[in-house]
DNA sequence: GGAGTTCACATTGTATACAATTTTTCTACA
DNA sequence: TGTAGAAAAATTGTATACAATGTGAACTCC
């Protein structure tokens, strides 16, 4: 009765699918801080039970992408301006030091893959697609993290990164430019030679560039969609 | 049999009881590496359902704590020698600049809890409790990091800790004596006393030491309690 | 007697049903 | 008209039921 040619239904975990979903939405800011991610909604998208969506939301809370509170539901983080400075300084002590060991590890493959990103990356702005290039940008990150091949690290960088996504989302003054490929570029290049001090210098300074283009200042987020909301066009 | 007078059945979420009672466990090292774990028999030790269980479980795994096998079930972590020598390493990226951040900022109640923990953690020894000072001696650290005030770091030196718990218990050479209590009591001098650059440099030594007291040759950890039960009197 | 197969049992993955809490709405009253 | 209160609706927390997978024992065949 040959079933399914090639989609299965559910291969794998169905967890991770919805997960997976639920955390590309929010890294390519389709998914707003502060939006309210009902149980039945969601398992009605992915048609999945209730069940399967509350383990996603649980792992998803674990990695403070999104916030439970109990009996009132799970909503998409919103970072606080603390919280803001506080992950950006955690990459800054952690991911210099990673990109340092990348050098130092990195195969001709590895530098295939970053300069296969940084191209994609490139790619997605060209056709105006930002949220996907948010997200390569962040990915870019992870795959040096990867390559350092320490794994306990690479993956605090990986929800750091996951972090930062929403934090560009609230803090990023649309002043400065994100076209940071140079950068990127640069890095790549430090890595593939095996230049282990600039390396670590590069991403040092990229990343205190990166937290130099937030606007830090608190401000009051929570029901940010609801406040904008009620003051459109208030008379 | 009058049950429970004050202890209510369900004040909070069950799941955190389940979760706390597990880690607890597993880091008074009671429940050894690779034991499995159950779902109904957790549940019915605590009288809650499969569900509550499961959560727990989900988040343990997350932290490392326990692995969960896709339909085989969790059992307690057990760390390669290679994940050991990464946790530590993380840790003596990340604790020290912790400390320095602690000395900085403590206040005298601060000092007071530090002095409380090593008081207790002194009591446990003296009563052979040894699994509770271990418990209590990890805690101490994360004190720390609690009066560092960085919550994000914080959290990863706590799943740190946690997973030390388990190297501890799988690495640990008899040899060496477990008392550093004399280095914890140095390390709140030092921060009582605001010494940023001492309290910074005795946490490294101490960690330095911790990880020199551990045997992180290979060896075969996974169906470890099988195996020893198979190998028993074997003729 | 030993290796391979099959069937029964146990355990996990998922869905549904029920209980508890929150949010909304409707009504009554000042 | 606006506010307080109560009932109704919606949503989450927990338990149970069913489906799928893995484990182990008994049995057969060589």
């Amino acid at each position: 009765m040959q079933a399914e040619p090639i989609s299965t239904p559910k291969p794998q975990d169905a967890t991770q699918k919805v997960i997976d979903a639920l955390a590309l939405a929010i890294h390519e800011h389709r998914l707003a801080p502060s939006t309210k991610l009902g149980e039945d909604e969601i398992g009605e998208i992915y048609n999945v039970s209730r069940t399967v969506v509350r383990a996603a939301l649980q792992s998803l809370a674990h990695v403070q992408l999104v916030d439970i509170q109990r009996n009132k539901g799970a909503f998409v983080a919103s970072p606080t301006a603390r919280e803001a400075r506080e992950v950006f300084e955690a990459r800054i002590l952690l991911e210099p030091r990673t990109a340092r060991s990348a050098a130092s590890r990195a195969t001709p493959r590895d530098i295939e893959i970053l300069k296969d990103h940084i191209a994609q990356e490139h790619l997605a702005l060209g056709t105006g697609d930002i949220g996907r290039a948010l997200n390569l940008s962040g990915r870019f990150h992870i795959e040096i993290a990867r390559i350092a091949d320490q794994d306990t690290i690479s993956q605090f960088i990986e929800t750091l990164i996951a972090r930062s996504s929403l934090v560009i989302a609230l803090y990023w003054r649309r002043e400065s430019a994100l076209c940071e490929s140079h950068a990127h570029h640069a890095l790549v290049q430090a890595i593939a030679d095996g230049d282990e001090q600039n390396a670590e210098e590069l991403m040092h300074s990229h990343l205190v560039d990166l937290n130099s283009a937030l606007d830090l200042r608190d401000r009051p987020v929570g029901a940010q969609n609801l406040r904008e909301l009620l003051q459109v066009t208030d008379q």
